[in-house]
Formats: C-alpha cells, sequence, structure tokens
DNA sequence: CAATAGAATTAGGAGTGCCTAACTTTTGCT
DNA sequence: AGCAAAAGTTAGGCACTCCTAATTCTATTG
C-alpha cells in the first residue's frame, strides 16, 4: 500500500535528485522537515517496497516504480495547483501548500475531470511542466537566473512554487513566467544582479535569482 | 489536536444521536466499519478530548464542543458534495466517497472560496441542509417516506446520500429532491408502496422507502 | 431473582511514521 | 595515514488507530 508518506517522499526524492544523482539522507531530511532517522527508516521501507534502491551509507534512487508514482503525485499537484489559481481564483502563492493535501485526497475521476474542465494543460500556474497520466513530462532547456553571465537575454518559463514569501516578491518585481528579461549587469561584491524585465528593471539578488529559472534566447 | 478519525467519529454520533438520544457502541461500530472495541477505545479517547460525554456501557452523547465540530466537517461534506456535482458535474450517486476524503483535506479558505463560487447554497445535491459556518443547521419538518400513511402528499425534500446503488436507483424512478408525491396504497403483505410521483407513478419497498424524506403538504 | 444472551470494555498486539540518543561509517583535512 | 567532523544508521519510544480474544456488565426472561 502507498501511503501518502511514501509519496512525499518519492517526490521530494524526484525533485532532489535531478537528472538521476544519488540522494542523501540529509537532503530529504532538511527537505521534507524530519529528523534523517526519521528519513533512514522510511528509506529502508521505500527500499523493500521496491520504490526505491537504497545503497547504505551512500543515498538512493528512485526506481522504474517509484519515478512513475512520483511523477503521478506531481501531476496531481500541479493540476490541482492550476485548478486552484484558474477556477477557485486563489492568489498564486498559497496554492502550494493547499495542494499539498489536496494531491492525496483527490481521486483518478475528479482529477480526471478537473483535467479535462482546464483543458489538459501542459504548465501549472508557476510554470512548471505538468507530467501526462502515462507519466511523461516535459524537460524544459532552463538555467537558474543565478547561474547566469551579463548579456543573457530570455523567458522566464519557471519559477519555485513552495515559498509564499517568495513568490509575492517576485510578482511585485513582474518576473513571472512568459516575462522577457535580459540581466544587465552583476555586482562583484554580493553576485546581485540588475535585470530588465518588460519595460522595467530590478535588482535580485542571488537567493532570488535562485527561484528563477529562464530559457535563453536561440 | 483533531484528527481526521475524530471527525469522522463526531459525524457519525451527529448522525445517529437524532434529536440528543444517546448513541450506542455497536451502531457507531456499523456505521464506521470498525470493530466495537475500536469504538470503545475511540470513544474515550473523545471522551477525554471534551467532544463527547461518555457514560460506560450506556454510550455517548456529543458535548457542545463535539457537536460544533460535526457540523463544521458536515458543512464541509455538503458544499463539497454540491461543488463537484455543480462545478466538475459528476455525477451525483459517486459523489459522497468522494466528499469523504476530500472534507479533511479542504482548507477554510478554499472551503469559502467553492461556499463563494456555488453561491452560499442552502442544500446539497441530496437535498441536505449545510450548516452555516457557525454551525447552524436548519432542521427540516420532515417524514421518512416508510412512515406514511396512504393518502399522505408532500415533496421530496431528502435522500441518503451514502448507497450509489440506492442513489442510482432514486433517480431512475424520478424520487429526487423537489419531486411531489403521493402515498397511493400500501400492500398489507410487505409494505410495499404504491407512489404518485409527478405524472408517473412506482412501486417502492421499504428499504427504498427508508431513503426518501418528504415534507407533507400544508 | 438467577441464568443467560448480548453489548461493552479491557488486554495485548500490529503497522505507520515520527522522535531522541547512541553508535557506526564516510569524508575531509593536516 | 590518521583523526575529527559530518553524515547515516540503529535502538528504543510514543501517538494513533485498528485488530482479536478474553472479560465484565446490562437487560431479558423464565
Amino acid at each position: 500500500m502507498v501511503t501518502n508518506a511514501d509519496q512525499d517522499y518519492v517526490k521530494a526524492i524526484y525533485r532532489l535528485q535531478g537528472q538521476n544523482r544519488s540522494v542523501s539522507t540529509s537532503s530529504l531530511a532538511a527537505t521534507l522537515g524530519v529528523t534523517s532517522a526519521s528519513v533512514s527508516g522510511m528509506l529502508r521501507k521505500l527500499d523493500q517496497a521496491r520504490m526505491v534502491n537504497l545503497r547504505r551509507y551512500r543515498g538512493v534512487r528512485l526506481t522504474e516504480r517509484g519515478r512513475r508514482t512520483a511523477l503521478e503525485v506531481i501531476r496531481r499537484h500541479r493540476l490541482i495547483e492550476l485548478f486552484l489559481v484558474e477556477i477557485l481564483r486563489m492568489p498564486w502563492e498559497n496554492v502550494h501548500g493547499e495542494a499539498e493535501r489536496l494531491e492525496h485526497a483527490v481521486s483518478d475521476e475528479v482529477l480526471a475531470r478537473i483535467d479535462k474542465l482546464l483543458g489538459s494543460p501542459q504548465r501549472d500556474p508557476h510554470g512548471s511542466p505538468i507530467p501526462s497520466p502515462s507519466g511523461e513530462i516535459a524537460l524544459l532547456d532552463r538555467v537558474r537566473l543565478d547561474q547566469t553571465a551579463p548579456g543573457v537575454r530570455g523567458t522566464i518559463c519557471e519559477v519555485s512554487d513552495d515559498d509564499p514569501e517568495m513568490l509575492r516578491h517576485l510578482s511585485k518585481l513582474g518576473l513571472i513566467p512568459g516575462a522577457r528579461i535580459d540581466v544587465r549587469e552583476i555586482q562583484q561584491i554580493d553576485e546581485t544582479r540588475l535585470i530588465g524585465c518588460g519595460k522595467k528593471r530590478c535588482t535580485v539578488s542571488p537567493k532570488v535569482a535562485a527561484a528563477v529559472w529562464i530559457s535563453k534566447d536561440q
């Protein structure tokens, strides 16, 4: 039986492992807000359930089964986020936490109806791609804004969805998915960036820039 | 902390206690699909949490606190049922089970938005009154169809929401909230009723009649 | 009013998922 | 290489909610 906690763990592992790098106990503990000891226990359980491959003291990787489960949960999460924004008109900065609970309670039938009502969308409100029902996900060719060099131009394709404060800040600056931006200048001292965004310009710290992904021009 | 199980228990007690009659362990066990031993344990816990008054071997009654909690959950449940029918176009016979899970996952903010979207409705899809946010509920002056005498006329105000099979059957017969009906005849042998319903007529067993409440004319 | 059927409770145990504290393994530095 | 810090694991517990089996209480009835 796949519990809510199982789903939360595979989802977190999926996010952390990126292009299939192995994920440490402590990074999971930090992400999930529990102790390393708890993570250790859960990973043993997930290993037995063949959701992950666990190598003691060396971290875990998702199995195919684990990956599929993670993508199902992510599909739920992102469709629910979009539903909350589009149908219930919730402010985008609050929908992440809400979806975090609802993703475990919504049946396949309800999810299918939400998907239909929204017209089988491809992106959630923060620009993240929504996996297909069969677990395919569009991989974006993107760069994190804090990794860009001066002169780079592009379009914001995605922002981190989990910190409401950050999201409020980003929308105040106009740094939202779809916005055209260019990197004007980077301060030596603290890596702060001067950004042109549409007709305005703004200054972003590395912390803020790390929450924004862009797809570079050409 | 009020857990999901706590909410399920107070909701079941509320339904079973009617006009404040005391509720037995075994009736709760049957309703909730668990053993009497489990109910006994939970009732002790709810008593300590001051949600119920427990008299050992004599059943429980909700406290004011328990009643308020029950009505909050029922409000959630019924608003969600209506939302599923009205917004997601789910067939009415399936929404009960769905709402049973969602009622524990939806935040106050989302519930408020659902309520607004639906125009602060007074009734759920099965005709049951929706409690106000502060826990007031309209008490209907109603009679169960299996308790009616021949000649009685009235309007269906409510039907049981929990059995999909029954609901499919009722809608096939046209026995839905708002329908005008009259009791033509009752068979001596098995209490089967001949019912006029709009321009049609139908035959209902006591079992089916027990799922239908009517408000009598004048 | 005593026997007994039925209802309720207690005792003991399981699975989940979290914790702290203690211990082991790995890693990084000199 | 050797040692200390950091990372990971195990041991032992707790809260929750369920279960079965055994026991106790209530209510009925002859």
